[in-house]
DNA sequence: ACATACACTTGCAAAATGCAAGTATCGTGC
DNA sequence: GCACGATACTTGCATTTTGCAAGTGTATGT
């Protein structure tokens, strides 16, 4: 059987890019580390406005690849809840880092000065404490 | 007039997604940062075989957004030397972290055990060494 | 002057995306 | 047990982006 998901080749950088390499799937991975956003509909609502069928298939890739685990938290709750496997946590690091780029680079960021001094002065306390609500 | 890069919001992790949040963007910059190269057709012979419109059109959008500048290193040379510019050399703690993450999950990644060594020991020294090189 | 290397451009087919509308399933109120 | 709203998708189609092959322009080397 073929491979569902070709791969270039097995370099780092290209296999990250093979798992959240487009316009949308960090926007999700985002609103579930970040923005307590687990629904459908939560990442949805996103300032950046997604589509339906794009966020339906992203999420279905995600899944596959893994980094996100999809399941109906209350038992007699319709609602889908979507969160983040141990690998999908572990992109942490990789978002604080574009967050301190950005958050330098982007003079109107909505990343907040006192977050963005946290990171730049000790990033790694700043990874244990999120890790530890986890 | 119109701006030429529509933003859809400046949450950082946005913000760099429009900067290079697309399947080959990054791949150029790995070639600029760790594998010396910096010509277009040094890119252009890479693995993943960038097409040759795509990478103009990349090579473009980087130098725009002041990644990447583009200089013909000797003077009486034809051949375009592209290289990184502070903001791209920036980019060094995420290609890191991301290079971390893709060797812990691709079982058959190219990084070598002695760098993602390295990289989970001490990633700050290894990020000045790099820097220092620079 | 001619060939070659390099850095792109162009044209067109194929794939991915954006948008609007429709469907499926569940839980709730009656 | 049945209508209803809420949630989570799916579908169809127009637009945009990408991939591929071929062509063009400009140096430099001989």
């Amino acid at each position: 059987m073929t491979n569902k998901f070709p791969q270039r080749s097995h370099c780092p950088i290209n296999y990250a890019l093979e798992s959240f390499g487009d316009k949308w799937t960090l926007l999700i991975i985002r609103d579930l580390m970040f923005n307590d956003k687990q629904s459908y509909g939560d990442f949805l609502a996103s300032g950046e406005k997604i589509s339906t069928n794009i966020l339906a298939d992203r999420l279905k890739r995600l899944e596959e690849l893994g980094i996100v685990t999809k399941g109906a938290q209350a038992p007699n709750r319709s609602k889908v809840a979507y969160s983040l496997t141990q690998k999908g946590r572990d992109l942490l690091p990789i978002m604080l880092e574009i967050t301190r780029w950005s958050g330098k680079y982007d003079a109107d960021t909505y990343a907040s000065r006192s977050f963005l001094m946290r990171l730049e002065q000790d990033r790694d306390k700043l990874i244990a404490a999120i890790r530890a609500g986890w």
